[in-house]
DNA sequence: GGTTTGAAATGAAACCTTTCAGTTCCGTTG
DNA sequence: CAACGGAACTGAAAGGTTTCATTTCAAACC
């Protein structure tokens, strides 16, 4: 009872060979119905369950994918976490959450621990730019997608246009009379934070304001904390520097901020007008409801799966893919009064 | 190159046995140190990297312990995650994390994944009542833990005292003078929910009410969307039988609730006094800073885990534990103007 | 009746690691 | 110089599954 049985025993129980037990396990049309059930019974007899471990060495890969992402507290990724896993099921694929943290080691280990299993692949939201590492994989022939990363041709990649989702969150700030911008978000060696960032400056650029009108703040991290430490670095600057307007890289961020600047008795929009990004859920139910950039969280999640899937299949002659997906702005109370 | 190595490979470049590569690996003091440099320089020119799918099938168990929860987008969850996660990764475990999503099929199915993996252990909020398929999961020796539940002797648990949180929610919401107070949460077979009503009660009775003054609006889920659509169902009550404060059974609900309450352009907590539960970072953020029922959420993911390892060292002769924690209620404006 | 055919069942080999009893070798000791 | 001891290393076995070339068997055919 205690110790498991294996498909010999099964074998054993039912009078058939092994080879038999594995064809019920695996191609049960190839089996005799009468075998078969009685194969089926000895395995509920026994309470035989398949060892996962020597199917993979002998299969030599896992039917397991590893999605590296960099904050689990965000709800961003468990967002996309949701569309990966659900296309992943339908291919019985199962999806191991790793949580990079922002983190290079933790990212390097985990990438480790996914070849260590064979990873069946690889979707990541690398905490770098620097691609060494995930190129190592792919060249041993594990699949790896990029998620909310733009890749040049030699990799698959799914994302959305952070580029645009700055400039149109800028834009709109502009478009309501704002001169001198905050921009907030860190570290900018995140990709998607430097690719906003630039984006908020392209609309600064086509509206001809200075360069010097986007105050840019680095966080530390792209979490609440981060958020609310913000608040009090710009309570601190002298008012004709001050920004009138901040673009946060995330919503995180800006729920931060703006808990922090209601908790000062300053009026948002009023004295400080704040764009979120990724309109996750809870941005909608904040003390002031908040503008932000909405991004396809599930279907990118969906897409980055099928990619992968893709790419697992046809095997040699692979075509990378870029899907990139466009982002929208929603409009509310956090910088309309 | 896209064949990887195995230790053979390796031991045939060093001049050594295979015997010897393992110790390397797992025994380096034992190796003389020029050996051993010769090894792991093969390892490094062949690019080997051990296959933990027969490090497993050899040792029969995994090294990955298996977290299933009820709701990966509940940040309640997320946090117990990391604080699995952390204590798990000082002892060489890995997570898996799983979202039964409150569905008893869902659940199963990863149980069945999990034993199939040879789990070192699982950690598990259920789904419902029934412990069947956890009792034969454990009679395998496979260690589980009830993660937000309490329990009998029979098996470990790290919980929450729920119904005292109920009752600290419910005796809060009678001291400001509400006389008619509402219960969202539902399904009322997660334990969780049943005993939080259960403490709702307690503090009902205790003040000398009504059992119908405590008005109970059973939701489909706990998450935002389900509290969003209380909103509608409480406006549409007659007034006189109209709860004029709410306790929701966690602060997805809460937040939900105030979002549509707020919409209708009713006052919080002037028109609905609203107390939630979990106490998550986007409580404090809401458009009403929300009351909450505060948990350890992340010292109950180490306690848990903890009790796992525990659980799985003493092997034979384990006693069973149960870790409650104790909750505190954290008041904010959504109750108090 | 003998031969052919195809479905059904068989069982050895392979997958890769770890373990452990056994061997080798070298320096020490009596 | 023989015997001993211990460190270093060896190599076979085990662990459970899947695959696939082979074998078995009964029915169908000539």
């Amino acid at each position: 009872m205690s110790e498991s049985a294996s498909v010999v025993d099964v074998a054993a129980r039912a009078g058939v060979s092994l080879g038999t037990v594995s064809n019920v396990l695996n191609r049960p049309d190839r089996v005799a119905p009468a075998t078969r059930d009685r194969v089926m019974r000895a395995i509920q007899e026994l309470g035989f369950v398949r060892n996962e471990a020597a199917r993979q060495l002998r299969a030599g890969r896992s039917r397991t994918i590893g999605l590296v992402v960099l904050d689990v507290g965000n709800p961003f990724f468990t967002d996309l976490a949701r569309g990966v896993e659900t296309t992943a099921g339908k291919s019985g694929l199962s999806v191991v959450l790793c949580n990079s943290n922002d983190d290079d080691d933790r990212e390097r280990h985990y990438l480790s621990l996914l070849q260590e299993q064979r990873a069946f692949g690889i979707l990541i939201t690398p905490v770098g730019k620097e691609t060494a590492a995930i190129d190592a994989i792919r060249r041993t022939g594990t699949p790896v997608v990029l998620v909310d990363r733009g890749s040049n041709r030699r990799q698959c990649s799914v994302s959305v246009n952070d580029r645009v989702g700055g400039e149109l969150a800028v834009a709109h700030l502009i478009s309501l009379g704002h001169k001198r911008i905050g921009f907030v978000g860190g570290p900018l060696t995140i990709n998607q934070v430097s690719e906003r960032l630039a984006g908020a400056r392209v609309a600064m650029e086509a509206a001809g304001l200075a360069e010097d009108a986007l105050v840019v703040i680095e966080t530390p991290r792209l979490d609440v904390a981060s958020g609310r430490s913000t608040g009090a670095e710009i309570a601190a600057m002298p008012a004709r520097r001050r920004p009138t307007a901040v673009f946060c890289a995330n919503d995180l961020l800006a729920l931060g901020l703006l808990q922090d600047t209601t908790q000062r008795h300053k009026s948002v929009p009023g004295d400080l007008a704040i764009v979120g990004y990724d309109d996750i859920e809870f941005a909608a139910a904040a003390a002031v409801p908040l503008t932000s950039v909405r991004q396809p969280r599930v279907q990118l999640g969906q897409a980055a799966m099928e990619l992968l899937l893709e790419e697992a299949s046809d095997a040699d002659g692979h075509q990378h893919r870029q899907v990139v997906f466009e982002p929208e702005l929603v409009i509310r109370e956090s910088t309309t009064s």
